[in-house]
Formats: C-alpha cells, structure tokens, sequence
DNA sequence: GTTGCCCTAGACAGACCTGTCTGATAGCTT
DNA sequence: AAGCTATCAGACAGGTCTGTCTAGGGCAAC
C-alpha cells in the first residue's frame, strides 16, 4: 500500500562483471588495514559502492570472501618474493638471500602491517577453511624455498629451507608490530650468514 | 508491582578477593586459544561463575582485561624463557641457544597456539595500548637477549639479538599455523648456527 | 543488631553484525 | 518495443556484543 516512491536516483552504476573485483578490491584494503573480524561486510559494501544484494550473489558469506581475499594476498606475494628471487640474478644461492628484499619492499610500503595470512591465522579456529588456506600458502613458499635450496646444492636443504622460512615468518611477524626497516635488512643479512654457513662457500 | 521472588537460592559463592583471579584466568584461558574479539564477555563471564557486576567492578571495559591478560602472559612467558636459558647453563653463549627449548616446550603444549602478543597485534589496530603493550614486551624480549649476546662477547650484540628475535618470533608465528616441534627443533638448530657464526666459537 | 562490603542474579539498552527479501532501474540484445 | 540480466536502494529479521542498572544475599567487624 506504499505508494510506488517517485524512484530515487542512482549515483554511478557500477558496469556489468565489475562488480566483483570492486568488491574485492575494497576487501583487500579493509581486512588487510584492520584485520576479518573488524572489518565488517556493511563496512565493505558500502564502501565499495555496491548494493548488498550484489555482495551477496558474488559472495554467499563472509568467509567466501576472506577466502578470495587470502587468494588475491598469495598471488601478490608470492609474485613479489618471486621477482626479489630472480632480481638477484641466476644464481640459487643469491636468490636465496634475494628474497629477503621482497621484505624490505613491503615494510616501506604504507599501511604495512605484518603478514595477511599469520594475522588471518591468528583470527581464525584451527579446522577452518581460512585457517587451512594460511597453512598451504606457507607450505608453497617453504616448497619454493626448499626448492632453490636444492639447486644451490644445499647438503641439507630441508634445513635450510626451514631456517630461512622461520627468518622470513620472523620478518612479517614483526611487521606487525612496526613496520620498523631495520628488521628487513636484519633479516636479508641473518640469511646471508645462513646460506653462508649452509652451503660452505660464499655466495 | 512484582512479587518479591522467594530468593533463587546462590550457587557457589566466590570468596571475596578472589573473583578477579578467577575472572583472569578464565580470560586468560579463552583469550588465547579464540583470540581477543571471539571470546566475547559474556563468556567469560558465564566461565569464570562470576556475577556481571562484579566483572565490571574488577575490569570497566574489556580492553582493560585484555591488558591485564597479556601482562601475565608477559610474566608467563619471560619466565619460561629465563628459566629455559638459564637450563643450558652458566656460558650466555650456550644461553643465547638454550632459551630456544622454551619453544620448543610450549610447541609440546596442548592448545599451543603461537605467540599470544603477535596474535593480539594482528587483531588491535596500531596506537591502541593493547598494541603498544605488544611492542614493549618484544623490545623487553630483545634487550634481554642482547644482553646475552654481550655477555658473550659478541661483536656486534645488536646484530645477534635482532637475527636471533627474528628466528624466535618466526618459530612462535608459525605456532599458530601447526604446532610442529620440527619448527622449534629447527629454530634451536638455527640459532646455534647464527650464534656459533656471530662469536667466531663454538659454543 | 546494625553497618558496610563484596558478592549473585538477571533484566535491559543500544549498538553492531550477518544475511534475506522486495521492488525498482539501467542498458544491452533481440 | 519487449525482454533479459545485472545492478541499486534499503527495509527487515534475528543474533551477538558490550556495558548499565536494579534488587537482593551472605558475612564479618563493630
């Protein structure tokens, strides 16, 4: 019996498929600046300019799109210590420590605030599917690791691996306490001395 | 206009003096293992068989809880460290590897879930106190452990404290991923290494 | 006995949070 | 022009959260 409300203007349609990656975008900012639990999806929505319904049709529940947030967060990531990696030439050893750059890149960076997925972790029960997605991106990377560590002929590589993965989650750990670049350099100089120490020769 | 209610007759009451103590353990309890913003009030509460009055007397408003919870997380852990340190014998070089076995006590723990300070960072905005009190207690951290690596005779003790922090906040952030002792064991690996490469000895 | 303190029980307010639903609009395709 | 689909606007429900308030019960000291 309402009368039929003589139709409210729209402000700024959003085009037809985009409305996700705008979604998304907003998501990647808010959770990341001020953690999933704080963050909330009328927060979100509302900043990414969006009507609730469409939130909802892209992303059925909040977990849906912490999931894609976390996804987005690896891609980014992982891209970054992989162009660290390889900017410090050919050689695996080097790449080794040269990731360790990719550290120091992200704590200049502002709103640095520590590691998505150790912070996603610590918000989420152990058993959830947030909490398993932190655990194989850290799996990927010390994969990764361990890999470079065996073409730079490591005679333990799994060791090695696992030294420089703890200096590393040390890194983004501390990260979220200050952004402090101290620590990133620390960082890239404690792997130094341990592919140093791990390979017998210096890279 | 209410009938004055034949007195529901009290469960339990807690001695006076001892409901804060009650309150703080339970929170300490449910803090850690759900995180600060999971464990709501109510529960801890209801857990700890206190009135809601009587919270609010001890603890106005839950950050002021909080606080309290991660000073005695501070006591706790410091304690753990110190007594783990002090285990390896009178030598600070030995120290400096030694503290690494109180990480590798708590990964043994049930319901070890890494760092409670990293954990509460990743969930407080930076400028809250519960975030500066996380600083404070990893800067105590370092200058003890830089002490250490003074009384050593390390050559560069800042460098020393900083690699060997790093290595430890990397074995207590992956703690709340899995709690794998293979992460403490190889922490202490690692830091044996770094402290055997920084004295120019073998401890 | 009376006073004072600490405790219990639980209703209540007000904010916020997630998720559902209705109905209308824009713009492309046919 | 008609239809289709993606979007917008926002009310609404049901839950949870923090924090306040009222009313009373047990106990010890005076």
């Amino acid at each position: 019996m309402t009368p039929p409300a003589a139709a409210a203007p729209q402000a700024a349609r959003t085009p037809p498929g985009q409305a996700r990656d705008k979604i998304l975008a907003t998501a990647f900012r808010l959770f990341y600046a001020q953690g999933l639990r704080a963050a909330g999806i009328d927060t979100i929505i509302a900043e990414s300019g969006v009507a609730k319904a469409t939130f909802y049709k892209y992303f059925p529940a909040k977990d849906d799109l912490i999931l894609a947030y976390l996804e987005e967060v690896d891609g980014v990531w992982t891209g970054q210590l992989h162009a660290a990696a390889e900017a410090a030439g050919p050689d695996p050893a080097a790449q080794l420590v040269g990731l360790f750059d990719a550290l120091a890149s992200a704590c200049r960076r502002d709103g640095y605030r520590g590691c998505a997925f150790i912070n996603a972790a610590a918000e989420s029960a152990s058993g959830t599917r947030i909490h398993a997605r932190t655990v194989a991106h850290k799996e990927h990377i010390r994969a990764w690791i361990r890999n470079l560590a065996v073409q730079a002929g490591a005679p333990d590589p799994d060791q090695l691996a696992r030294s420089l993965t703890l200096v590393l989650d040390g890194g983004l750990a501390s990260g979220v306490l200050d952004a402090d670049p101290a620590a990133a350099t620390a960082a890239r100089h404690t792997a130094a001395q341990l592919v140093s120490a791990n390979l017998g020769r210096n890279p």
